[in-house]
DNA sequence: CTTATTTACGAAACCGTTTTCGTGGTAAAG
DNA sequence: CTTTACCACGAAAACGGTTTCGTAAATAAG
């Protein structure tokens, strides 16, 4: 069908090695077959047939990321960042959603064994009961880098946000803005990166001799049918709390659609902080003091970590880069 | 390195071609044998080596997501859509981000002709000059499925929403609520589907007697730099509409910064709507009235289309799915 | 019992590169 | 004039499957 190597060869007569030699720059081809090659593929608009090269090379050029979702506005920017490093690389970038499922994960990761990638980024769904599947896949020589949502356990690169402090200072605002009773609108499942904000809003409550119990913690879900009556019952209870922390974008905007409802006022009855990236958060009714994690950045440096583990084959799996987050204070914590 | 058939041949006393054919299961090959080969292979924890396979086959299971950008809640929500579609069919999706340039886009396509796709989705940069990229993608065997934004010029399947019909409603929807002078924030560039919304626009102008000079189109960019100082020169100036029609996501966010920033009250002195995925769009100060287009959806509805022609290999260059956009309206234009 | 047909498998070509290993020829070194 | 070094290239073996074609044995048909 197309032009190939070999067809270059016999028109120019050559042999095929000395065909691929020459478009490889090899120092073995003098100059002017060089040229003749370079030229005559040029003119035949050759295109190697990347199936035949990485059969026997050994490598694709794709990287997998791997995450829950994508209408999410932190993993998409994170996407971005990621897609900007492997184009420049000249790598391709292959996309999993998990949907928070197990399930997925694993056949996803298991997948990878074929070689279709040569490397990993991953964020790792909630309810990672067993993570034998990243087992596996960092067994393998494969590079993998967490981002944001790591899998303790594993052995492995990380990319995150400084999560504990972020939530104690989000936390802390929200006391400094008078608040005096505390909700922590946390995630169901084991994220390492939920606990340790989680344990920040705890740190910020003890900080300030507050007590654990009357400043609960919240497990929400991934589903907003689930979280909305949860959130509801919070905000209707009679011990209502006045400043909630939400681990994640998700929530934060879930308290909001409740507080509408409710007709609660934000900030004057309740103040709301959130993780979340949103560009528009400052347009929201009221603008939402944000935790803006650094997703873009996130999604860079973790594709750059790949690339050294990929490139220069180095050992990164000791590698943890934490990006800090900042906080930005709007009218829903005045 | 890892295990193949070859071993599994030799271990097993049979010919590679009958190890490959058991486990294709083929017709040819006894149903003992079959057993055996399965058996065998899943102890050894056999995986094919996909560029062998594709190499022969000619096919890498692969699906090519070309767009603009993935922080825009209509693509990352079509990605979504594909990708589920996808995953369904055991495909693969390679996500590729044009930032609005054609450059890129030229070289992501060209990049298309070494088979590391088997088909492409695609939604295209806004000032395509030329295409002459797409008609040779559109010329080869390579199933080519439009999404959103389609290049008209190329003889392709698509996937759309009424975008005439949309914009003319969401016109006529402010003009119902009360506003007399109007403002159409469209897109440099000459998509298709901004042009469709513009004439919808300006259909609702005719059919209520508006002069087309006093009710502008605004030529915004895709970076907001741009374009905050083009709404806010046309919300000081002494015609100020008080009805805005926004044919993008972002062009109706810009309005709500510089309503916040000058004051002015939404709807009061100006009504807004806007084309949006946003699904916060009803916790906006005040919330905003989208024009909502079905990206899901359409990702799905694309994908498939993809599928029908990849793997029925029917030609469906000339199939136009038209999925219908719905005006939510909120108190941006009560 | 012969002839056609089916069944189950093997040998080998092939997909398009890359890479190793030679080799004849020329140039430099001894 | 040998020996040693490149130089520039070719032959052929991979890489790991898939596919075509051939064939021995078993079965069915005549």
């Amino acid at each position: 069908m197309g032009v190939t190597i070999k067809k270059i060869a016999a028109d120019l007569n050559l042999a095929v090695s000395t065909v691929s030699k020459a478009l490889r720059d090899s120092y073995e081809i003098s100059p002017e077959t060089k040229m003749r090659v370079f030229e005559y593929a040029a003119r035949l608009n050759y295109v190697p047939n990347l199936y035949a090269s990485s059969l026997k090379r050994r490598r694709s050029g794709n990287i997998a990321v791997v995450l829950p979702e994508v209408a999410d506005s932190f993993f998409s920017s994170a996407i971005d960042g990621i897609e900007e490093v492997a184009q420049s690389r000249g790598y391709h970038v292959m996309v999993y959603l998990t949907h928070e499922d197990v399930g997925r994960e694993q056949s996803i990761v298991h997948e990878f064994r074929n070689g279709r990638v040569d490397g990993v980024l991953m964020s790792v769904v909630a309810n990672e009961a067993t993570y034998d599947h990243l087992v596996e896949l960092g067994g393998r020589d494969m590079p993998l880098v967490f981002f944001d949502r790591v899998c303790e356990g594993i052995h492995s690169a990380q990319v995150v946000t400084d999560d504990f402090e972020s939530a104690r200072k989000a936390t802390q605002h929200l006391i400094d803005r008078g608040s005096k009773r505390l909700a922590f609108l946390s995630l169901a499942g084991d994220l390492a990166i939920i606990r340790l904000r989680q344990e920040g809003y705890q740190q910020a409550l003890r900080d300030n001799g507050l007590d654990e119990q009357k400043n609960p913690v919240v497990y929400c879900t991934h589903t907003e049918a689930d979280n909305l009556p949860l959130i509801r019952k919070l905000l209707q209870g009679e011990h209502r709390p006045d400043g909630i922390v939400g681990s994640v974008e998700k929530v934060a905007t879930q308290t909001y659609t409740v507080c509408h409802e409710l007709n609660l006022s934000i900030p004057t009855q309740v103040r709301v902080v959130g993780f979340s990236h949103l560009q528009i958060a400052g347009l929201l009714n009221p603008s939402l003091t944000t935790i803006t994690q650094p997703a873009f950045e996130m999604g860079k440096a973790a594709a750059t970590l790949l690339f050294r583990g990929l490139e220069e084959k180095a050992d990164v799996r000791s590698e943890k880069i934490i990006i800090p987050s900042v906080l930005v204070a709007r009218q829903s914590t005045a």
